[in-house]
DNA sequence: TTGTTTTTTTACCATTTGGTAAATCCACGA
DNA sequence: TCGTGGATTTACCAAATGGTAAAAAAACAA
C-alpha cells in the first residue's frame, strides 16, 4: 500500500507515480477534470487502469497531487522577483519569466486555467496556503517601491493580474492565436516586445 | 419537429429554446462542455430531458448553438471601434466596454474561455468565420493610425490580445481574485483605474 | 365539440466511466 | 532456489449519462 503511512517509496513507485502524473498532465491539460478519464490517462500512461489505482487513490487525488507539485513550479519566476533589485528590471524580467514559461511549460499554464475557471474546487486550499502569502508579500514589495519614489504611482495587485493575464494568454488561448496569427509560427517573440514596451511605459510614467 | 426545413416556430417554441440556452449559460459556463449533464441543464431550465432533446438535436447542438447566438455579442465591443474617432480615445473607450462586459456577461467569457482552452473543437469555424476577419480589420485600422503617426509605433495583434487578456482575466480567473483581493469586492473599479493607466501610457509613448 | 398537430412525460437502453476484488506475476533478499 | 511481499492483470460492477420510443397530454384549428 503506497497509500499509506509513507514508507520510503520503492523505485518502481517513484518512477511510475512520475509516468502517472506526466500522462496526467498531458490528458488534464487537454479536456480539463471532467474531460480527462482514467482511461486516458493509463493509455498515455502505457500502464492498466487498475495499475493506475494501485498508486493513487482514485482520479481526484491524481489531480490535486498534480497541482500541488506543480504549484511551486508555477510560482517560480515570481519567488525570484527580488525587493532588492532594481524596481523596473524586476518587473520586466519578471514579464519575460511568465512568458517564457507560458511557452515551455503550456500545458501546467492550462491545466490551472481550466482549474481556476471551474472555480478552483481543489485547489483553492493550496491557493490560500501558498499562492496568496507570495502574492502579497510582492505586492507589498512593489508597494514600497512606489512609496520610495521608485516607481510611478501604480496598483501592484492589478499589475500582477496584467502581467499573468497578458502572459499566460498565449498559452492558455492558443487555439484563438492559432486562428488570428500565422499559425506553425511562435507569436511569442512578437509577444515579447510588445509586453516590454507595454509594461516599461507604464513603469516609465512621472509620478505623480 | 421543429429542427427541420424551418417553419415558423411557434410562441411556446421560442420561449423554451431561449429558457434551455440560458440554462445550458449558466451550466456550461460553471462546468465547461464536458463537465455538463444535460440533466443539469433541464433541471435549471425547469423541463425534462427528453423534452429539452425535442428542442435540440443533442448536447453538442445546444452547445454549438449557445456559441454562435453569443459570438455577436461578444464582438460588440470591437464593432464599436471607429476607425474616424480619435485613436487614443478608441482604444481606451474598447477598453472600458470590454471591462465591462466582463462585469456584466462573466458566463459568456467563461463559456468561450472553456471553448478555447479545450482547442476550440465546436467553435473553430465560427472562430475563422466571424472572429479572424473582424480581427484582420480592426488590426488594419490601428495599424493605419500607426502609419498617421496618430499613435506610437505598436503591434496592433498584440494590443488587442493584451486587452483581451487583461479585461476577460477578471471574469475568467475570478476564483483566483476572489482568494487573493478582499472577497465580496468588485476588483474592477480598481482595474479599470489600472488599465486605462497602463494602456494609456502606451499610447502616449513618444513617437519612435 | 372534434380531429389534428404540437408538446410533454414515462419508461427505457447502451455506453462510458470511476472504481474494486481477487488471482497472478515478478523482483529480490535470505 | 525458494519464499514473500510488492506490482500487475483479469474480470468485473454500479452509477452516471446521452439518447430514444412511444404513449399521454395539451394546444389549437375547424
Amino acid at each position: 500500500m503506497p497509500e499509506s503511512t509513507a514508507k520510503k517509496p520503492s523505485r518502481i513507485q517513484r518512477r511510475n507515480r512520475r509516468v502517472i502524473l506526466d500522462a496526467a498532465l498531458e490528458v488534464f491539460s487537454k479536456h480539463g477534470y471532467r474531460g480527462a478519464t482514467l482511461d486516458q490517462i493509463a493509455a498515455e500512461a502505457g500502464l492498466s487502469k487498475p495499475n493506475i489505482l494501485y498508486y493513487f487513490n482514485g482520479k481526484e487525488d491524481i489531480h490535486v497531487t498534480l497541482l500541488s507539485q506543480l504549484m511551486e513550479t508555477w510560482l517560480d519566476p515570481l519567488v525570484e522577483l527580488d525587493p532588492d533589485g532594481d524596481p523596473r528590471r524586476e518587473i520586466l524580467d519578471y514579464v519575460e519569466r511568465k512568458l517564457t514559461m507560458s511557452r515551455e511549460l503550456p500545458r501546467e499554464s492550462r491545466l490551472f486555467a481550466n482549474e481556476i475557471l471551474q472555480g478552483a474546487p481543489r485547489i483553492e486550499p493550496e491557493l490560500h496556503r501558498h499562492l496568496k502569502p507570495l502574492f502579497d508579500e510582492k505586492c507589498a514589495v512593489i508597494a514600497g517601491w512606489v512609496s520610495e519614489g521608485k516607481l510611478p504611482p501604480l496598483d501592484p495587485q492589478h499589475l500582477i493580474f496584467s502581467i499573468w493575464a497578458t502572459t499566460q494568454h498565449y498559452a492558455d488561448f492558443e487555439a484563438q492565436a492559432q486562428v488570428l496569427l500565422e499559425p506553425e509560427t511562435d507569436p511569442r517573440p512578437r509577444a515579447q516586445a510588445h509586453l516590454q514596451a507595454m509594461f516599461g511605459a507604464l513603469l516609465d510614467l512621472p509620478a505623480q
